[in-house]
DNA sequence: GGCTCGGTTTGACTTTTGTCGAGAGCCGTG
DNA sequence: CACGGCTCTCGACAAAAGTCAAACCGAGCC
């Protein structure tokens, strides 16, 4: 890939405003062109990630809390966005908290594997632009065929377009009708392949659905919200990456399971980094499941969750 | 370390205006505090390393040029700062450049070995502030005893201050009076252990030095100018680390060199990275050598040395 | 040639940001 | 407790950056 004259221009605008600090009047000048332009390439340059502006977000990581919770449930890092603190949409505080945090995770050459879910997606959506061409974003699950807003492959896509590298998807259904087409399906080459190869993801980035009507896979049609009830009778926790999990963070022994294509949980397991983010209080006990399947090494919530999370482990150890 | 509140403070605006995008007015007043302050709080976080803003190096690399060269000397990577091009001060273009480079190849964890030079010292000067706290970085080579503006210790502290990390200094004279008396000093467990780490470095930074009366080893006194005129018949064609080498790379067999208290060349290259600097065109002969020598993999210098260099590179192949 | 269409570029204007000196609070000290 | 010295904060102004409609430019097409 040559760069075009008009990249070049991006490229030398930015380098000089950013790497040698002169003024953008200073910079029309040297080009030869007008500071107005000089303004707009240098939009350009943020926005394509030719210059990276990242914050520490060692803040959220200081918090006692934090501390705490890492000693607690045995993670590597724990990230908290503060609550009715100096909040501006409280719903996408914490996903670009998850975003920072995320792109502070993944390193040059990295294969990162990515769920989906209102969640991802919204991470996705407020993710500042970054130059990482040796990176591979693959996508763990299966697609869903409703014409949702935020698909799997339109997380993974999403994200790969926003870090400059390169998208894996793979397009199969995340549910299908028979066990045995299922099976068939994962036999594939082409899926086969792809699913193996998660276990390689140096970094994973995911949420965890809850098991009511209001769950994603039954707003997509995965289920119908009497299946997931029967589910939730039959000890359904939680759902990471499509997959229903017990209280455990086990995958349920269901036909459900035995017909998703997605990323097998041990898979996941083998996968270094596990950053998991969670919005919703209502998604409690969800996490709880997942944390105790393993299925989490690095995890950003919220305060009141986190207080939740603490409490919790306290009590457990003190029965 | 517990962060003072002042420090939070700096942490929260950074936190609002890099990564929410708030005005500063709106910053001000989500903190109760007026706008001035918002932007002394954000100065700080740029000058801590709080926040970070990196340009991409691409444009540097991408030259044909540098390709070329990458091929011609088998180079990791090459980076070119173009001349008479958009030079602002020609002499700090190219340590602009190399500190950019700098810090784009260190990662977290790193250890990291510096030399130092005037070279050295001005890319530490221009250096922008980087918070990587779990980085190390080590003094090369032993210290001049003369009180010169750039000592070795110097350049390592600056660079460790710059990137918020920790500096490893030994304190030992660069070059002692008789070589008995290095091989002791050589001996002593606090200097032996750390020239024996010096090998598990993750990068190194430093330049190379001329063998006339104007090197740097003369001018600190290391060296008289009739000593080097004496070294130079003897085959010495440049400095890296303190050390005189010959043509080929090698250290040269002399009483200067088995005084020298400095990281050995053969532990030098067992350095994953080694990225050597050059500014000034007058070092072609001893860059040569160091490149004979496997001393440098990555290499940033001015276009009219890089040309130089290929023409070079191709008449060697020629004849 | 004259035309439209998509895009870049520009000057003029508005908004946002940087800076500086004055003043307020806060020690430790005589 | 009054005094300098210190840091932190603010208001007001100056400087710089962002924005937008209008002009421009080249390519393709009648």
């Amino acid at each position: 890939m040559t760069i075009r004259p008009a990249e070049q221009l991006i490229h030398k605008a930015a380098w000089l405003y950013y790497a040698h600090g002169l003024r953008q009047d200073q910079v029309a000048s040297q080009l030869n062109i007008s500071r107005a332009s000089v303004a707009m390439y240098l939009r350009k340059a943020r926005e394509t990630g030719i210059v990276n502006i990242s914050t520490s977000t060692q803040l959220f990581t200081d918090d006692v809390l934090a501390r705490q919770l890492e000693d607690a449930l045995k993670l590597d890092a724990v990230w908290i966005a503060p609550e009715n603190d100096y909040v501006l949409d409280p719903s996408t505080d914490i996903a670009v908290l998850a975003a920072s945090v995320f792109l502070e995770l993944v390193k040059k050459g990295d294969r990162i594997g990515v769920a989906w879910g209102r969640t991802v997606y919204t991470i996705a959506d407020v993710m500042s632009y970054a130059d990482l061409q040796d990176v591979t974003v693959v996508q763990l699950c299966g697609n869903l065929g409703a014409p949702y807003s935020y698909r799997p492959d339109q997380c993974t896509m999403e994200i790969a377009r926003r870090l400059n590298a390169k998208g894996l998807n793979f397009y199969a259904p995340l549910v299908l009708t028979t066990e045995l087409l299922a099976h068939g399906l994962r036999a594939e080459p082409v899926i086969r392949e792809q699913l193996a190869d998660i276990a390689n993801c140096d970094l994973a980035l995911y949420s965890v659905g809850t098991v009511d009507a209001d769950s994603h896979v039954v707003k997509c049609g995965a289920l119908s919200p009497g299946e997931m009830a029967l589910l939730r009778v039959a000890g359904a926790a939680g759902v990471v990456a499509g997959q229903i999990i017990d209280a455990t963070g086990k995958a349920l022994d269901c036909s459900y399971n035995r017909r998703v294509i997605s990323a097998s949980l041990s898979s996941l397991r083998q996968i270094d980094k596990r950053l998991m983010v969670v919005q919703e209080d209502s998604k409690f006990e969800p996490l709880l499941a997942a944390l105790a399947g393993g299925l989490c090494t690095h995890l950003v919530v919220g305060a009141s969750m986190a207080r939740r999370l603490l409490d919790h482990a306290g009590a457990q150890k003190a029965s």
